[in-house]
DNA sequence: ACACGTATTTGTGGTTCACCTTTCT
DNA sequence: AAGAAAGGTGAACCACAAATACGTG
């Protein structure tokens, strides 16, 4: 497959917000600027005293945060204007995007809003900064406080993509004399960071972020999907422990979802394993962490392999069932708990039950197959051989 | 180590249907 | 409270090009 990469002729800037950037402090410590809102506290709040706040106990951490609109400061974001790089509250949105001659040609979408308490990662996840080099965020060295992320080789290169032309529909449709002369399309790659959604404050918020890793404990960049969750429960009273969730933007504080991309939100699977973990006997520690493939060595003491799997849904085959697996030290950091035998196969049967059922977001590995198998002749939706 | 040929496996999407949950009677 | 109906969800199915694995010279 052709993967040309794709620079744009030019980078334009990002249009600066036409309106008048509002005073948004934190209500909490009112000194950092607000960049999250929570509806049941009817508060702006920064990342650290979210966190402060809704870890507080499990009633808290269930409150359900968005990002502050860009242009009011003043209510939740539920829309990412992509043509603006601007996250709107929905009476913002309908006052920009209501012009006929705006909304056509503004690319907008839905944004999510999270519950529980996440970790860096997970809000670097909600935020859209999920594959961010996390070098680039997490440096531990002081001295690079005087390092400019947004005009050296970090984020200004990371947000290129904003400035790409988006591929529309149209672009992607072939005409049907072409049906049997397939060539691949000529189509960009996709951003990097296609899932970005955090509008004109992602400074600021990759700065808080930056202050807030360094209050997690043992968290580097090197292991962070092991040492945030790790750090994020160190942080976290034994009974509110749970991973955060995102909602989509729409729903107002309506069921949770799970994290949408697997790839791009290893930390929630990780959580999601965690959880299994805890209901495991110790004695299954080893393979299931195995199987996660993204603790590092010294963490469990284990001294087993650590191998990343592209795939996630081949992963599991290769390993051999946890309740075949040997015995290992009893781990005392996960708060690990003895279980009887009935506690025990109960656990065992609900991690196996949650491991069947769970699912990813589709994940196209080959266009080429995709633009084939959409032209293909069907019969009721099944493949049909070819007329000879 | 490399090139080549052959065998096997993988991945793709629209429809159907079984199964489960929710709502209605 | 119990059963029926409606609605929602996800797995299975299909063919075949492309990718991958393997054997041979």
């Amino acid at each position: 497959m052709s993967e040309t990469p794709h620079k744009p002729q030019e980078t334009p800037q990002p249009t600066p917000p036409q309106h008048e950037q509002p005073k948004r402090l934190c209500d909490y410590c009112n000194d950092k600027r607000a960049v999250l809102y929570c509806r049941a506290d009817s508060a702006k709040l920064c990342f650290s005293c979210d966190r402060e706040v809704h870890s507080t106990n499990q009633l808290f951490s269930k409150h359900s945060r968005s990002q502050l609109c860009d242009i009011c400061g003043d209510s939740p974001a539920s829309i990412f204007c992509e043509t603006e790089h601007s996250v709107l509250c929905s009476n913002c949105d309908w006052e920009n995007h209501t012009t006929l001659y705006v909304s056509p040609v503004h690319n907008r979408r839905p944004i999510e809003s999270f519950n529980g308490c996440p970790s860096v990662t997970e809000l670097l996840t909600f935020v859209g900064f999920d594959d961010l080099d996390d070098k680039a965020l997490f440096s531990t060295d002081e001295d690079n406080n005087n390092y400019n992320y947004f005009d050296g080789d970090g984020l200004s290169e990371y947000f290129d993509w904003e400035a790409n032309d988006f591929v529309s529909i149209d672009n992607l449709i072939v005409p049907s004399d072409a049906a049997h002369n397939y060539q691949a399309l000529d189509v960009p790659s996709l951003p990097k960071n296609r899932n970005a959604t955090c509008g004109q404050q992602k400074e600021e918020m990759l700065r808080q972020l930056r202050q807030l890793s360094k209050l997690e404990p043992n968290y580097n960049y090197e292991n962070v999907d092991t040492e945030t969750v790790v750090g994020f429960r160190s942080l976290v009273p034994e009974l509110d422990r749970q991973p955060g969730n995102l909602h989509t933007g729409l729903e107002h504080d309506a069921k949770p979802i799970s994290f949408p991309d697997r790839e791009a939100n290893a930390a929630q699977w990780f959580t999601d394993s965690l959880e299994a973990v805890n209901q495991l006997p110790s004695s299954l520690l080893r393979n299931k962490f195995e199987e996660s493939s993204v603790v590092p060595d010294q963490h469990l003491e284990t001294g087993g392999r650590v191998s990343h799997s592209s795939d996630g849904h081949k992963e599991q085959s290769h390993h051999p069932d946890p309740v075949t697996t040997e015995t290992v030290p009893v781990l005392p950091k996960f708060g690990l708990h003895e279980l009887n035998s009935q506690e025990r196969d109960s656990a065992i049967s609900r991690y196996k039950e949650k491991r069947k059922t769970r699912r990813y977001d589709k994940h196209i590995r080959y266009e080429s197959r995709k633009v084939r198998a959409e032209s293909r002749t069907r019969i009721k939706g099944r493949f049909a051989k070819l007329e000879q």
